[in-house]
DNA sequence: GTTCAATGGATCACAATCAGACCATTGGCT
DNA sequence: AGCCAATGGTCTGATTGTGATCCATTGAAC
């Protein structure tokens, strides 16, 4: 009796699913445009964006698709594209899984938009001055503290000219900021970081890579977390305001002269 | 020969679908969930925020399907069901159309969810008052700063009890926040903005109408606009935090005691 | 009163997704 | 060597939303 079975409600429990907490929605479905579409960006997305570094293992398929909120299917024609493109490899079996390969080349496609800069970039400022403000103003756990400090070492990474090594620069960088929003405990304020954040990215992406910048930003980025744990909001403020400016400063020069 | 033939390329031209330029986007649809009930709530939003006054005509359904990007079968149900509901009334022929009759009423029911409420309130405040320092910041032109005046001045409406007056007063009262964010020129700004005042606006409609607040709130947004003509931004934020404070604690008294 | 353009009303075939079941493979464990 | 649980691979039927036409109604303009 009790067939093969599968999907869903095992003993093993879902614990795990409600990590997130935020895709769920058993009923809801998602986006329609198409969903296969989305679904890939979602990937691609969450893999620029440091979610799941080179090496790590995507979770299994069927919890995924309930984190995206599409269907297997839909997710296995998504996954399926990105293993065609050599970002992701799979391999069946217990103990299988997909796991990251490379980061996903940046779409040096399409043309710049000027609007699309401007907008993304001064959100931007207004997410992440107030993120840092809030940080600075809350009493952070140790386990906080210590995901704060893990996520600035991390950027000093031994960074070759490789398109590679920049771009894992760039996850770097994006989790660093990301851990700073997720730590006010506003999830749409994660969220809404999260998704400029990768417009960012994109932007970042087409022009050409600056090395000095780096040392730079990972200097701010250590003043910031000095400035949070010293709960000094304002500072932190304007370190974070000064950071994203620069950046802004840098998208500008290169893209603004069309 | 030519048959009735309808939607779309007629000579008359297209230049009023793309108005918005904003949703359009012939090949990729848009939601899943269930696209229907995305459309009703997307409706509803717009009347509630006040985007469509009681009175107001909608775009004909061939363009506000282009708008929320679903087909006009899907818009045509939605539209049916607020009709039913009496929302809206609608007449054939030329000069027909949709027009709004009603504000829909508050979907009183769902239980208080505390995250829900935290998550807004404090996502609202960071978004309005950069959005108000911004617009300090700006130099108005001569057209901006009557929108802004007109804006604010609706909101002293003769107010009675109604459960009309008090819809229409949220719905005039969102319509001046959401003046302020377009103000920045911050498109993504502009939309958060607008789905979390939907989200704000929610979770009033569950608390009871306090007539004593109605002119304290107003008086506080005269000082608000008071504050951005003058190209005070700090004051301007100050204010603008100050009155999405005042928000916060009414819901909080009102729903933190479950 | 006839005309006609704008607008809502309705139908149908087709493509996209989904949901769920079942199959196939793998590697640690006994 | 064999078992078996976790994981990817595949198939099928149902549902949903779309896109494209065509029909029906209305009221201003002529």
């Amino acid at each position: 009796m009790d067939r093969n079975d599968d999907d869903g409600s095992r003993e093993s429990g879902r614990e795990d699913t409600g990590s997130g907490a935020e895709a769920a929605g058993r009923p809801p479905r998602l986006r329609g445009g198409n969903v296969f579409e989305h679904t890939i960006a979602e990937l691609l997305r969450a893999i620029r964006l440091g979610k799941y570094l080179v090496g790590d293992k995507l979770p299994p398929e069927r919890e995924l698709a309930a984190q995206i909120n599409v269907s297997r299917a839909t997710l296995r024609q998504a996954l399926s594209e990105l293993q065609i493109a050599g970002v992701v490899s799979v391999r069946r079996g217990r103990y299988g899984g997909t796991v990251v390969t490379a980061l996903p080349s940046a779409d040096t496609d399409a043309g710049i938009d000027l609007g699309e800069l401007d907008d993304a970039v001064r959100f931007r400022l207004i997410l992440e001055t107030a993120a840092a403000r809030i940080v600075a103003g809350r009493d952070l756990s140790e386990a906080e503290r210590e995901t704060l400090v893990a996520a600035e070492q991390r950027c000093w990474m031994p960074l070759g000219s490789s398109a590679e090594d920049i771009e894992q620069f760039r996850a770097l960088d994006a989790r660093f900021h990301l851990t700073i929003a997720e730590l006010t405990g506003i999830p749409s304020l994660t969220q809404a970081a999260a998704t400029t954040r990768d417009r960012i990215n994109a932007l970042l992406d087409r022009i050409p890579f600056i090395h000095t910048n780096v040392e730079h930003s990972c200097a701010q980025h250590a003043r910031l977390v000095e400035a949070i744990l010293d709960h000094d909001a304002e500072a932190a403020a304007t370190l974070a305001a000064q950071h994203a400016e620069g950046t802004e400063q840098l998208l500008r020069g290169f893209l603004e002269g069309k």
